[in-house]
DNA sequence: TCTACTTCCTGTAGCGGCTACAGGAGCAAG
DNA sequence: CTTGCTCCTGTAGCCGCTACAGGAAGTAGA
């Protein structure tokens, strides 16, 4: 068993972040040390790891709460897990698609000021009416 | 002069959104009307679709009055307005390079499910000790 | 002029996902 | 026994909005 200082490090969630998650159900509550002390198991800490590495890959609270309780009852969940982590995986496409467009809209924006003709085309572009809307959303 | 609901048509700003930024000191107060509603000016408003706009690009509130107020000071503010905007697009290929590694990672694991052998093997890798930290950030 | 409807006002609370205190208690080493 | 570390609870703050509630002002038609 384990205090939280040891499953904040082998886990490598944030110990306030551990209580937030215990207080927000998406872990169990650990048990107690006679002192009062949250103690925690290897399996407990393999959880937290788990929840760390999926909010690593992007995925929301909410859904991993979801991959957690599918684990719970341990039949024929993987289906479920895989269609959640592809249509996350569409979203990701997403955003990557509108950062690309953001990117070089923010280039071009960025190259006319090398002319150094107007004050701040850039500036100026943004405050023009005409300026097409860049992302889509 | 433009009452709230259109200087939010016409810049693409929630009206909620227009009166956070009122009171968040990002954009100045309007004037109002003998009854007490705020009057916008076409200049205020291309302000606000300024604002809006740089929120498009990603831009924080707290780089975007510094957009502002090196406009205010018409002085040569172009270069330095150049600088934030690309240190800022270094931070959107971070985020896009993250993002497209953090895709791969999702793929390789949606794919492995395919083979139906584990009850889920993301899961499992998910789980398990020896699996790589993802994402550098 | 009265009424119905819409727009606007202020103020406050909530979202997600943490992070940062304050003020105190437990515990191990020297 | 004292020092210094870790831990406890509880609360408030971060960003950038968004969503109310409860009321006042303005507008359009009968």
């Amino acid at each position: 068993m384990f205090t939280i200082g040891k499953a904040s490090e082998q886990s490598g969630v944030n110990i306030e972040t551990i209580r937030y998650y215990e207080r927000e159900g998406v872990v169990p509550k650990p048990g107690r040390s006679a002192g009062g002390r949250r103690l925690y198991s290897p399996n407990e800490i393999a959880k937290l790891r788990f929840v760390r590495r999926c909010r690593d890959l992007g995925f929301p609270i909410s859904i991993i709460q979801t991959f957690l309780s599918l684990t719970e009852q341990e039949d024929r969940s993987c289906t479920e897990v895989k269609t959640l982590a592809e249509s996350h995986l569409d979203e990701i496409n997403a955003k990557i698609e509108n950062l690309t467009l953001l990117r070089e809209a923010l280039r071009s924006l960025s190259a006319n000021c090398d002319d150094g003709t107007a004050a701040c085309p850039m500036h100026d572009a943004l405050m023009k009416d005409g300026f097409g809307e860049l992302i889509s959303e």
